[in-house]
RNA sequence: GCGCCUGUAGCUCAGUUGGAUAGAGCAACGGACUUCUAAUCCGUAGGUCAGGGGUUCGAAUCCCUUCAGGCGCGCCA
């Protein structure tokens, strides 16, 4: 929380106490009014306490207004206003401990410890290693890196894992499917089963394999080399897979294997455990998982009437492990295409013992890729699709994260190559990579000048030279960013940090228009420096947590 | 048929647990560089928050309903 806010706050509640009967914790709103009349920041505490209090909200809000104490003298003025709100107006001095709070440690401004040091896991990609990742791939994987980040500075002790669905018949299609093809580029006239994946990328990966095996496979059965063409088709995808991520800044802690699951047993062991506990039940030749206990419209099969067990089971299995691995809280994130697993998955945890918000699933929308409007096919059987390797190499990595980043995760996305790369001028990204760089630039130019600036040194005298309204809207929006964080970890969405960048720059821009920051009076330049440091560090520092470059020069 | 998501300016999208007069970017139009980066800035115009009903001091936000679009509804993965 802001320092000022964190003040108001206490003032607020310490002013309520004694309307009160007993002591209450009460949640205080700090609004930050549209309109400059209203004041900096503006509250409704009144509107909730009319039914204990048995007044209108308009007196209440005069009598907190009347207990108010101000040692530290952070306000102006104080008003009751419209049905009942409370406006606050800052004494413009008090922002000066916001560009203390930065400057005394940039990179760490805005950290707060909201996850009290629980760990958590946030499981994202999780791509079937069956194919090179998509457009839609790539904002999951945006969304999940940023979304860890910024946990991992709120307080929390993250883990990235990928799951990898290296099980199955998918696996069994995958090793054909190179098979297929390596006998074709061998010269052998076969054709090409249906259901098979079909893409370009298993040609390329067949005449890779041919060289490396120096086609001795060729002409030999399907069933004695079809483990080899498994492994070898799965491994050099996933890795494509990784050295893609690799690209997009995209990094993980664990690589969790589906196969290990069933290698060690734990998918049985998962079903015994919930059997145990009453949630496992055999009927109609199948064993099915009760999750209707918990709210799923019918109960799920997890063992088939053939003996196979189904993916729904190595996911009850997997979420096991997770727990058992002394996860606190653990999110998911998936396709929205997926939704109709989150009642299930929440039934699982619940069978286990866990509660319901343990785990959050965040459903990621699909991607539309346009190319000037026009919608590019997306056929994976096909094989006509545009990877995100494609995408980054066309568009940038930048552009790109920003682009993923700057949506809600639950609203859908129209991605327009032409649009990300024609509008690079206007594009959001570079408007506030531009904002930095030219904050390292004004720098540059104050050591040619020979300008010290030591901040440590500048005292509240000079930092009073402040007193321009946009150097006052500039702290007080400053001021504002552990409260972006805040509310990301909260709502689990990243989108709110490209929107304060972008307001953020835009206020700036529009300072740096109009006043020169290197001047001729010594002192306010000064002054001014500790501002646009300050901006600067706060640019670096979010544009860092997006994974996004903080250019020095443009 | 049932369920989930979405519907806000010409286009792309914000609007944090209900708050005061609904915002930004792009596109359009008109302006601003002898200066620390014009990849910038300033201004104008643009709205029945899909439609209708309800809840209350107060609704883009919550409830009901209609319409439109997307996705999902397997002993598939």
């Amino acid at each position: 929380m802001s320092v000022i806010r964190s003040r108001l706050r206490s003032m607020i509640l310490e002013a309520v106490q004694p309307l009160l009967d007993s002591p209450a914790d009460l949640n205080i709103e700090l609004d930050i009014p549209k309109v400059a009349e209203h004041g900096d920041f503006a509250t409704n505490v009144a509107f909730g306490l009319t039914k204990r209090l048995r007044r209108n909200p308009r007196e209440i809000a005069s009598l907190i207004i009347a207990n108010l104490k101000d040692p530290d003298r952070i306000l102006k003025k104080v008003e009751p206003a419209g049905p009942g709100f409370i406006n606050f107006f800052i004494d413009p001095r008090a922002y000066h401990e916001i560009l203390r709070d930065i400057l005394d440690n940039p990179r760490q401004y805005g950290r707060q410890n909201i996850g009290l040091g629980r760990r958590i896991q946030v499981e994202f990609v999780s791509a079937n290693p069956t194919g090179p990742l998509h457009i839609g791939h790539g904002r999951g994987a945006a969304i999940g890196d940023v979304l860890a980040n910024i946990l991992q500075g709120c307080g929390y002790d993250v883990q990235r894992e990928y799951y990898i669905n290296d099980a199955g018949n998918q696996m069994d299609t995958l090793g054909r499917s190179l098979y297929y093809r390596y006998q074709q580029e061998s010269g052998e006239e076969i054709d090409f089963p249906d259901n098979h994946y079909r893409g370009d990328y298993m040609i390329d990966l067949a005449r890779q394999f041919i060289g490396e095996t120096g086609g001795r496979h060729r002409g030999v059965p399907l069933e004695e080399v079809l483990q080899v063409f498994t492994s070898y088709a799965a491994n050099s995808i996933l890795d494509g897979i990784k050295e893609d991520l690799d690209v997009f800044g995209v990094h993980f802690q664990n690589w969790f294997s589906e196969q290990e699951l069933h290698n060690r047993d734990a998918v049985k062991q998962a079903l015994e455990f919930l059997r145990e506990r009453g949630y496992i039940y055999d009927a109609e030749g199948a064993v099915w998982f009760k999750s209707t206990a918990f709210g799923d419209e019918k109960d799920r099969v997890v063992i088939r009437a053939n003996g196979a067990s189904t993916y729904f089971a190595a996911d009850l299995a997997y979420h096991w492990d997770k727990f058992r691995r002394g996860f606190e809280m653990v999110v998911d994130i998936w396709g929205a295409d997926h939704h109709g697993y989150v009642d299930r998955m929440k039934a699982g945890v619940q069978a286990m013992g866990q509660a319901p918000e343990d785990l959050r699933v965040i459903l990621v929308q699909l991607v539309n890729l346009l190319r000037g409007g026009q919608p590019v096919a997306m056929s994976t059987r096909g094989g006509e699709f545009v990877t995100l390797r494609e995408v980054i190499d066309e568009v940038g990595k930048d552009a790109t994260r920003f682009i993923f980043l700057t949506r809600r995760t639950d609203s859908p996305l129209d991605f327009d190559l032409e649009v990300a790369k024609a509008q690079s001028n206007d594009n959001p990204v570079f408007y506030v990579q531009y904002a930095h760089a030219r904050l390292c630039s004004v720098f540059e130019v104050a050591a040619e000048r020979g300008v010290e600036f030591d901040w440590k040194s500048v005292g509240e005298d000079t930092l009073n030279l402040l007193s321009l309204p946009r150097e006052y809207e500039l702290l007080k929006l400053l001021g504002e960013y552990p409260e972006v964080l805040a509310t990301c970890t909260r709502t689990l969405e990243p989108h709110y940090i490209p929107y304060y960048l972008h307001e953020l720059v835009s206020l700036f821009h529009s300072y740096y228009h109009d006043n020169r920051i290197l001047g001729d009076d010594p002192a306010l330049t000064r002054a001014r420096l500790c501002l646009a440091a300050a901006v600067k560090e706060v640019i670096a520092n979010a544009l860092d947590l997006l994974g996004v470059a903080a250019p020095q020069k443009m």
